[in-house]
DNA sequence: TTTATAAATTGGACTGTCCAATAGCCCAAC
DNA sequence: GTTGGGCTATTGGACAGTCCAATTTATAAA
């Protein structure tokens, strides 16, 4: 008989199914950032729960960083770059300072061949027009330096979508939203810019014609550039 | 004036305090996995706080995985493997089945070699020991099967932590723990863990003389063995 | 020794209460 | 027209107490 033939039965409790109701609903976009959630007490009545559960809930989106609570005012849905998990190891400060951003390079310096390789083999239609809506929105010359980063991160993400692997999206969501302040610095060059974007569409044309040597070559081209530039801003 | 010169003051909520101190308190080891945390009422009446703001920190650490809440039995620090996050967005069970335990190996297989070359070019004294200890363990002819997938853990995390690069040892830990159950099946055979051992002390020996090249092809190797066992398993 | 049963323990959830911080408003001072 | 003080309703923070269900432990019976 084997270990994995039962599942384990756990109960699901009130607050965790608050949990994934807010998050899926932010996922969504039906709440967006600075969007304030009704009140404690009225949210409470809505759901059909306590004060009580609906709390722990809060408390746990809280310590994710996706909502903030202020006593007196309410509660608000977190800006996407300013997620920062409450109890967290490193302070975010941390994170911009020191080589911690190298860590991160270094981590997608890891990935991210992969997942173009893997991209330019899996990549199906949806993912290709989720490329270019992405590099669409780069080429609108995006003026706020947050919307240049979304629309970054939005090609990166769909890469590691086109992977067909969901573990590698996951680890992409994680690595893009972490060091993300570091990455709206470098960014802002008008000139960089301009060349990410290059980078980008050519990454795309090569996971187009399934050339997964190209694909990969591209992304070290990139990523190459990436780790240049923040190794100039450190100066 | 500069946007930073101000920091916004947040009070620190009792919850969280309590969040920072079982963790602090299980990093250090004074709590060990399956130890049992005092009953609520009276852990709550030790820290000086109501039963409602414990209970509140103890669904932060719910979440994260860190401890487990069995209603009428009490709550108990999870074992490191088993430190799933409670609400992790896919679900356990698709992990084993379907295609979804590839994903996983892809995955290392894109970051386990880098993660060689660094920590064979930055590995201190104390990861050497650490993995040392993790060798020491395996060798120890484990009969448990949860002692053997841990033993296994255990050396790839400190391998991780070798490279002196925190994203790593958060992407490794994230990996390992998802998939556990597929690597408690295949590390079963004993054969299959003789060998798994002897590639394991390729890799530390590999580290230890600072040989890149080796460390990468030893887990190379290793990986390659991994995914021909999934494989086979699969037939 | 084993098994069935009862009692104590423990987490899950809810209600109601009190407090402190905040937002919104009005108004006086300048 | 702007600033700052003061009042009030709102909102989150925290707590105590209650009831329930699952589990463990102790107890009694076989």
């Amino acid at each position: 008989m084997s270990d994995t033939m039962f599942n384990e039965l756990r109960t699901t409790r009130i607050y965790e199914k608050i949990v994934l109701q807010i998050r899926h609903l932010i996922k969504e976009g039906k709440l967006k950032p600075n969007d304030r959630l009704p009140a404690e007490r009225d949210l409470a009545k809505t759901l059909g729960c306590s004060r009580t559960s609906l709390r722990e809930a809060c408390r746990v989106l809280e310590s994710e960083g996706l909502i903030v609570s202020k006593p007196g005012g309410g509660r608000f849905i977190q800006k996407v770059d300013e997620r920062v998990p409450v109890n967290v190891h490193f302070n975010p400060v941390d994170v911009l300072e020191k080589s911690a951003v190298m860590h991160f390079i270094e981590a997608r310096e890891a990935l991210e061949p992969s997942i173009a390789a893997f991209a330019s083999e899996r990549a199906e239609e949806k993912d290709i027009k989720k490329m270019e809506a992405a590099l669409k929105a780069m080429e609108e010359k995006l003026k706020n330096p947050d919307e240049k980063v979304d629309a970054d991160s939005n090609f990166h993400l769909a890469l590691a979508e086109a992977t067909q692997n969901f573990v590698f999206v996951s680890l992409m969501e994680t690595n893009l939203s972490m060091y993300r302040p570091v990455r709206k610095q470098t960014l802002q060059s008008e000139e960089r810019y301009e060349q990410s974007l290059q980078e980008h569409r050519a990454i795309l044309n090569a996971v187009k014609r399934k050339d997964t040597q190209a694909a990969v070559d591209a992304m070290n081209v990139h990523l190459h550039h990436i780790r240049e530039n923040v190794l100039k801003e450190r100066d």
